[in-house]
DNA sequence: GTGGTCTAGACCACG
DNA sequence: GTGGTCTAGACCACT
């Protein structure tokens, strides 16, 4: 598991990782069950205090995407595949909203965007 | 002008009045050269403290949205269009692209995006 | 406001508070818009680490009884006054039935049980 | 005898076995002097480590419900038996007295918390 | 002043 | 070994 942590930057180290991790689960990296490393590994690898790497996964757990069980560890939840693809919808339409409002900002025409977006989904 | 605030927002007070006259400028309410009412004025309307109607100005004289000058005020600066546009476009590009790789992992066609972005694209 | 903590007790510190503040704000003696004790003070106060006091803090905005914002404090939510009901509602039938199934394991029969409820309904 | 632990928990798993046992001898399942499954055994069964056995032999040791003997095993005891009526009442009154208090800050009726009582009391 | 994040320790309960 | 709680500091952004 490949966790990238910027000091330089906004965005909170634990939200870092929390986010990472999601993205792990969503892509199917990470299956419901797989253990994810102990807090103090992982805050060992990353150089981290431990207390950050747990903030990630209390964030994790209340999100409902781990368990975390004293004694054991903290394993990826058998999530129904229905959330994570709510999850995923929502953030795509986010997304999608933010970039049209911008484009209208931008005056583009319906159909400059539409080839811009055709264009980009082709490289990908 | 008229700028709104919430105090039952995440967002900071600075963040929010700031975002606000860039809107405003982006959409032609305010033009080059137009002035901005002076700090204390707003502050005094929209009762916050100075400083924090203070930060949002010098905020947005750091992005080259306006100029200040002291004893005079603070005025649309004139210049800088095409740099404010470029900025428009890079964060709708990367919007775009963030949506079209949510799209890709929720297995959407080319067609199936296409069709949702022109969709939304007329509601707005 | 009085919050009293007891270190003799398994129930964790950060948790006596929030419950406290729960209780508190469920039986109006914090209304919606007042404002809580600042962490740092609530702290002091208490003569426990600024850490427990936010944790606490934290637990009561992400269950919707606060709001906290930086730089001017926390706040008892203008929360509907359905939600506190229906929270009331469900702790007092928790309890309820946790007694019923004690009395049930007593084998008290139900003419005892609601006797004894009386007795205690009118001594409060 | 049939203990069901839970994994997906936070409750601990010594606590499930004790919890379960106690409640065993509580409803008779289980008389004074009828021998445990060893703690071995148990532990086998349930594919727990014994010192979770153990930790829950030893509480239900400590509360007086077993007696154990180096060598022959465990055997729920004979005596104690008012000591645990007493400690079950304690628990049914202090939950009773719990859900009044909170049928009071609803502005429940007598009238009305015992009918919910009775309806309750029925449906157990 | 406020809350938000982070560190580098510590002790505890659980398995 | 694991996670859960707590301390006593620190620096930062916001008002």
């Amino acid at each position: 598991m490949k966790i990238i942590i910027s000091n330089s930057n906004k965005e909170p180290i634990y939200e870092q990782i929390s986010r990472q991790i999601k993205d792990l689960i969503m892509n199917g990296s990470l299956q419901a069950g797989d253990a994810l490393p102990s807090m103090r590994l992982l805050a060992k690898e990353l150089r981290i205090s431990m207390l950050t790497t747990k903030h990630a996964y209390e964030e994790l757990e209340r999100e409902g995407y781990i368990e975390s069980y004293v004694g054991k560890g903290s394993f990826v939840k058998s999530a129904n595949q229905d959330f994570i693809q709510e999850q995923n919808r929502k953030a795509m339409e986010t997304a999608l909203v933010e970039a049209i409002g911008k484009a209208g900002q931008l005056r583009m025409s319906k159909e400059e965007f539409l080839e811009l977006a055709a264009l980009i989904f082709d490289e990908e």
